[in-house]
DNA sequence: AGGTTTTTAAATGTCAGACAAATAAAAAGA
DNA sequence: TCTTTTTATTTGTCTGACATTTAAAAACCT
């Protein structure tokens, strides 16, 4: 193991590619154990907080897991759906927070993507899913319901529906899409006219779906992408843009 | 600033966490430099090594970089799409092939994704997107070509396609969609029927989209999916299960 | 005074050595 | 044979130090 130590990047950063690189090619495989750190650090020619640092990254990335004691070191993490999602959440959130991206992409996006899922759920969802749709329709119809437990409701509604779709690759791409608009939508105040208007249309969708019929189910979806989206344009309206 | 020394998570992960937080709720905004690592190792009470494996940590999340000299330090990072893409791909890639996900499994929903953008595709591609899918169909109907190289120009078509929705938050969740089955798509040997085959349904998804027939797209589509399920199928029928 | 060079200070990058804590295997003992 | 103790290994953390980079401040010269 070599690594140039006149690159301009960092060592740690060398090293935790060149690691990295090792697992995605399959060098390196699930719950195999890499060396210890001293022996990393004697492979690379470096310290070991140096080699320490590279590992982190890597954890950070949950590429690998690291376990104290004899037996212990740095084993090579199965990459979960479950910790793939939560990466997915966080890292399209920032991109969506950061980038200045406006409320209609995000939304039209979203609302595309929930559309490719929809056939495929009302062919195979569970009576499971299905309740879920139904139970939090009902829980969004409640008065008194706070703005942000609409949402998380919602949410819940939506994370049901693509789960329908009994695809896990879909719903670990839908999770980016659903989630990460989570806090522009709670940017948003919902009137009670407006809550009625989505929750009727949960229940179109929630019919459609539970009829296995996919086509009124994804005209459903458009018909509540266009009144999320004209909901939003008149919160807007007065603000330039969103921070 | 204080975290807890008896939590079981590593100190450095507890760290990373806060300031991760603090990132994503907005306390810190982009470009926004962090304290020194000596006062963050004097706020958080711990030593600069593990501050140091703490920002690491947020560095493989581009969530930071960092700059050497006077004025130097720890920086909240813009991300870009162009970094989100990355590290979309290679957590997509890895969970695909970690979790030994079915080639059809991956298929149907790539497929899926890839139907939703061509509605918005067709009404929006530029002449350039056309252009490009055109130039990768005639290149992968040249004899002689490798079959990775077919498939990377098979990727570089999808990409075309996706893209032409010009919708940046779209073509980030297809990124991973569809070049994360790239390592699937490169067990496959694709032979001169199926290459014909494939070119063909290009032709025809390339020319629904240039007539802005989204409906005649979404079929070629549909027919390429089959088509692909099927090839892998054969593909596959003797081994049990991909590696 | 103005521009150039040198110095300095601050910050990250790296290293060496040490100790603590956890953990499982090996050894000792009942 | 089972239980207990010891031991070795490995990660987690700390201290202190030096190297390198970088920009600002100081000194210098014209």
């Amino acid at each position: 193991m070599q690594i140039d130590p006149n690159s301009p990047a960092d060592l740690s950063a060398q090293i935790a590619k060149s690691i990295r690189d090792a697992i995605i090619s399959g060098d390196l495989i699930v719950d195999e154990r890499l060396p210890s750190e001293a022996e990393l650090a004697d492979q690379f020619s470096v310290s070991r907080p140096t080699v320490r640092e590279a590992l982190k990254r890597l954890a950070a990335q949950s590429l690998i897991r690291t376990q104290r004691g004899a037996t212990g070191g740095a084993f090579v993490n199965r990459l979960s759906f479950e910790k793939a999602y939560a990466q997915q959440i966080t890292t399209s959130t920032l991109l969506l927070s950061m980038n200045a991206v406006s409320f209609d992409t995000a939304c039209e996006a979203r609302f595309a993507l929930e559309r490719a899922c929809v056939f495929l759920s009302a062919a195979r969802r569970t009576p499971d899913q299905l309740a879920t749709m139904r139970t939090e329709t009902f829980r969004q119809n409640q008065p008194g319901l706070t703005d942000e437990a609409f949402c998380a409701s919602d949410v819940a509604f939506h994370r049901a529906l693509v789960d329908g779709a009994a695809n896990p690759v879909l719903s670990y791409q839908l999770a980016g899409a659903v989630e990460a608009m989570l806090p522009l939508m709670n940017m948003i105040t919902y009137p009670a006219r407006s809550r009625a208007a989505i929750v009727a249309l949960h229940t179109v969708i929630t019919d459609a779906i539970e009829a296995g019929d996919g086509p009124a189910a994804s005209d459903g979806l458009s018909a509540l992408e266009s009144e999320t989206r004209a909901l939003a344009q008149s919160m807007f309206a007065d603000r330039p843009a969103a921070t």
